[in-house]
DNA sequence: TTGTAAGCGTTATCAA
DNA sequence: TTGATAACGCTTACAA
């Protein structure tokens, strides 16, 4: 099978190239029955554009790229970011654009492949998921102005592109909402901290603590956004038995999932002797017992504002971008 | 920022633009001295290659294509998927290809963006995870020699390259291992019937029961892999009161999870009056109560060796790919 | 070991 | 309304 090209079908139809590929762009000034012709004859030759050539000339790809700078196994093992491809995979397929995947193992990586990706032209904006800081990485996708969207919230710099929920505002609400149910001592369980969505969580919590109540905060990091992690250290912090709480706050699910079941085995009944929150909303969640209360992120929509934004800054000369922050909903369920 | 090109290096560096693009190549006959001078120049100038022009000359794009047939969202809620790039990610990563994601939103859709992906020169081969069969795209693919690899099975073709687990032998060997266990009448819970895979699993303990038991099958089909299809099915079912089982085995963990609740919610209790198996190992049902009996697929890895193989194909002109057949796990835990 | 020149399949500019 | 012709940035014979 070879290669129909614009040249084939120009020669079959005995029109020049540049007739068929204005008739491809359906220009508005080539005859009605030029038209006709040439499509007959690309039909007849079977004839596809090559999309290469074309990005060649007009120096776009039509493809945004996905880079995501943890291990895989680490990003696919949390629906987060199965959720975050689906909405920018939704909107891609609907604006006509491709998207490129492109996942690293670690940090430098990342960098290393976001700069690659662009300067080898391969696509024509990147949509970024590092949720930790990665400032050079945005320096320098802002000195070179080159298109880009980041989901999360950069720390150091304001007026970038950016998707993101409310996490110190979520927080405190959720603090406050656990306080007026009568919990006294909410603990919080944080993920790393060099996530910047747990730092601002880790705010909201102490904000709230702070203005509404009269306890001390105590937060409790683990390593990694496991199960197990989470129920070690919090069955650990349990049997020490150094300070007591009646509700615990997971800043993601797969942990309060694991401190739900470290409160259980310790013997204590949740939500009876220990509230539970998590975040996220997991669509499993909903299935265990008791059901997890969590705070519902709009993941999908995440995504699809995230590309959405990104094919309007590639289109529209005076758009930049904006910081959009969407909101979240409080899915009380059984664990409080 | 202008872009460098290899002409600008060339100028900058007193040689040909042939001479720089053999630098870059590493080309062995070139001295030492003009290879250092040359990548001096480049680096100072900033020059990256342009992966575009580089293809079009080429004829390869160094990228493949996932096409996966289901609408998106439906397509992530499953961890299958999310699991499949995972292990796709890894592999294009690691040998310096790139991954083009395509989800769309039916068959029909299926078939003209996989055809477009390739007649447009995008990429160099496709993975496709259609689960139904869709020989005319299979046909297609086949008859323009353009290199694919299947996840799944292939229903009406013989010789396609596939990444697939046994599913007639492994659902046999779980309802043997039930029946060794002691159940009497095991009710099989499958998806659509239009998937292979069901069709598979359905046929495999078929097998099972007619060879080593003396009851009837009973499979009741639900139409969609959601959790409250499943609920609804079974709790229906144990209503009627039609017909009894003292085992379930259902064709996904989520429905699993279904029946496992509707089981409980009808009074019943899991494993004590009914055994409950998923399939698929999802990493929540780990940690749910009681802990899901499952059969484990090794989905990364079948990520991986489609991944693999489908870059084999496109460098060896001798290969043209195999069925790899990847064993399964049974992991026992509390709902039997 | 290096340079010249053709060509990959398009689109875009300028004439006609 | 159409056709030449020149790019786009690179690789690769073929020469030197």
């Amino acid at each position: 099978m070879k290669n129909v090209t614009i040249k084939d079908v120009a020669k079959a139809a005995g029109v020049s190239p540049s007739t068929v590929s204005r008739v491809i762009s359906d220009s508005h000034r080539i005859s009605k029955e030029t038209k006709r012709l040439v499509r007959k004859t690309m039909k007849e030759l079977g004839y596809h554009h090559n999309a290469i050539a074309r990005s060649l000339v007009t120096q776009r790809t039509d493809t945004i790229g996905l880079v995501m700078a943890r291990p895989t196994r680490e990003a696919f093992a949390n629906p987060f970011f199965s959720g975050i491809i689906q909405g920018i995979a939704a909107v891609t397929q609907k604006k006509h654009y491709s998207l490129l995947l492109s996942s690293t193992a670690d940090y430098r990586e990342e960098q290393e492949e976001t700069i690659k990706l662009i300067r080898n032209r391969r696509v024509d904006g990147v949509i970024l998921m590092s949720s930790r800081s990665n400032d050079e990485l945005i320096n320098q996708l802002v000195q070179y102005r080159f298109p880009f969207v980041l989901i999360g919230r950069c720390a150091e710099q304001e007026g970038i592109p950016t998707v993101n929920n409310d996490n110190i505002k979520d927080t405190y609400n959720i603090v406050k909402f656990l306080l007026e149910r009568g919990y006294k001592k909410i603990a919080a369980l944080s993920g790393p901290e060099e996530y910047i969505f747990c730092q601002d969580r880790a705010q909201g919590y102490r904000k709230a603590l702070d203005e509404l109540a009269d306890t001390e905060p105590l937060i409790m990091f683990i390593d990694d956004f496991k199960f197990e992690e989470a129920y070690q250290g919090v069955l650990n912090y349990l049997k020490s038995g150094q300070m007591r709480f009646d509700a615990i706050l997971a800043f993601d699910d797969m942990i309060a999932l694991g401190a739900l079941r470290a409160i259980q085995d310790y013997g204590f009944s949740v939500p009876e002797d220990i509230a539970v929150v998590g975040f996220n909303d997991d669509p499993m969640v909903s299935y265990i017992k008791p059901a997890l209360t969590t705070i519902r992120l709009p993941i999908i929509k995440m995504g699809e504002e995230a590309a959405k934004m990104l094919i309007k800054i590639l289109n529209d000369e005076n758009y930049k971008g904006e910081e959009i922050i969407l909101p979240t909903e409080m899915i009380i369920r059984e664990t409080v």
